[in-house]
DNA sequence: CATGATCTCTGACTAAAGTCAGCGAATGGA
DNA sequence: TCCATTCGCTGACTTTAGTCAGAGATCATG
């Protein structure tokens, strides 16, 4: 233990000066650290005050404040959010979005960045250079990885309904005919309940970013539903955390045998099953939607064939 | 390179919230950041003021009332440089040295570390988890060879002989006769100047960290002299740095081989110019303190066998 | 439609971080 | 020996970061 963590040290230490080579250089352009920051966070895409504060960490009037004095600047426009297909939004709730001059700064602060990296990378070979950003690639994947947390919810909470909806939405939008949730498998959440079943959420910083259901159809038998994980967290493992997640209440539940259904259109979901070990079956279920059906035994280990 | 430099981009942007988030656990223990990194920064062994002026980039006044604060709370003590072996050491430099209570809080902040990785660790698999401490490793290891900076100096230059009194120190402490750099070759410095020579320093955030040194000594034939590193850069690829960069001078200077003698007691530096394509040949000169003699054609690839 | 909660904003603060000019002692060369 | 330089220190300052209480609008709920 002593001897990983004084490596973790080596590289907390090491990090810390290269993140504080970037904010001196980023203080070069003469403005305050926190208002390069929350440009930097704002991206081009606009934010939420909601969301800056809580990624930042900070105390609503501070935000306020620095908000202001970007807006003198003239480098932001903060506006209230867009009432998006009819669903009346949360006028309290305010964005921020970028003015032009404000994206040029975000692309300067960009350059910044990479000109740092590039400093720090000129005089390594390009063998050494390529092991550098794959070692990067890989700390940042794994790091990522260890933010997802997934805990047991009930399918009636107010997260839980969000990702549902979400989730319904999206099928609507992908399967060829749309989709209705009140035909297939209307009340599947209700089973979704302990003992007979669990529904759980994945979390990143405190959202809600994909869930899973899985509910006993037999003494020995589960079967996996509501598999979904939201868009800006895709291809960081969610998916497959849930899944385990999922595998290892059945197995304390005494299920050995798991079973899912799928859309044909849900190519990425099918693959994922594939890896995870499940098997594809014929048909056990008679849900409109599904055109594929997978099964797994728990007691077997999960390698892909 | 936009790619690629995305890639950094997000690593940037996590590290930048670790750090942060291990900065703010550090602020748990009541005391204000700089005081914080202050004592991190000294480690147990303690340091001289002007490096923790360099390494955190303070100004001279902010640190001493940094010291006088710590100080007042009785974990530090500041005193005058030891003399080390009759050297009269500049009396106006000062020492930073952690006192009992010091290393206590030290070590506090170490564990604090520690358990932000741990608890950063703990949600992986352990397969993913040695992955990414090796990834972690490798990180760690490029960004500080590409912190290695090689220079062409002159031997004479106050930086150059600071190394060379070191290394002669050095081969006096390690050889089992002694050393005295009278016999031997003494004066062999003075042809290490352009264009008949080379002489190069490795810099670690602008300290001198090592040195070597090629001389000419026929048409095609150089000689590889005063290669050394210092002991707290060990094992960070600086002597191979230097070498090539030596390589790389006498390719340029139209010299084809290259030799050098060197040492028995000297196994890493032996193993090192094997694994650099370095070939053992007989006795080529009378150096008494020589027991190996190595040989390499620059024109061949330096594959090791 | 009353009530409590939530969201953003403002004003009035405090603490921390950092800058600048200059002093006295020590040093290293011409 | 003199002179410019370096090192650490002090006092007087500014800027940045962060906190706290409360106001006004909006929202969710019974």
């Amino acid at each position: 233990m002593r001897n990983r963590s004084g490596r973790c040290d080596g590289f907390n230490r090491l990090v810390t000066q290269r993140v504080g080579a970037l904010e001196e250089s980023y203080l070069r352009r003469g403005r305050p650290l926190g208002e390069a920051r929350l440009i930097f966070e704002t991206r081009a895409e606009g934010a939420e005050l909601r969301a800056l504060r809580n990624r930042l960490g900070l105390d609503s009037g501070y935000l306020s404040r620095l908000l202001r004095s970007l807006e003198a600047q003239g480098l932001i426009t903060v506006e209230g959010l867009v009432t998006v297909e009819g669903d009346s939004a949360d006028r309290r709730r305010r964005r921020v979005r970028l003015t032009s001059e404000g994206r040029a700064e975000l692309a300067a602060y960009d350059r910044l960045s990479d000109e740092l990296a590039a400093s720090m990378l000129a005089r390594l070979s390009g063998h050494e250079r390529e092991r550098l950003l794959a070692a990067m690639a890989e700390v940042e994947r794994l790091i990522r990885a260890a933010a997802i947390e997934i805990r047991v919810v009930s399918p009636n909470s107010a997260a839980a309904r969000r990702c549902l909806a979400a989730y319904f939405r999206e099928l609507a939008a992908r399967f060829e005919g749309g989709f209705n949730p009140n035909e297939g498998d209307a009340a599947a959440e209700q089973e979704m309940t302990p003992p007979n079943g669990f529904f759980v959420l994945a979390w990143i910083d405190s959202r809600p970013v994909g869930c899973g259901g899985l509910r006993r159809v037999d003494k020995g038998v589960g079967e996996i539903k509501r598999m979904w994980t939201a868009p800006e967290a895709r291809g960081q493992g969610v998916a497959r955390r849930v899944l385990h997640e999922l595998e290892a209440l059945a197995r304390d539940a005494g299920i050995e045998t798991l079973r899912l259904d799928t859309n044909r259109v849900l190519v990425e979901a099918q693959a994922m099953y594939r890896r995870e070990g499940y098997r594809e079956i014929v048909r056990y279920n008679d849900n409109p939607y599904a055109h594929h059906w997978f099964e797994r035994n728990l007691e077997r280990p999960a390698d892909p064939t």
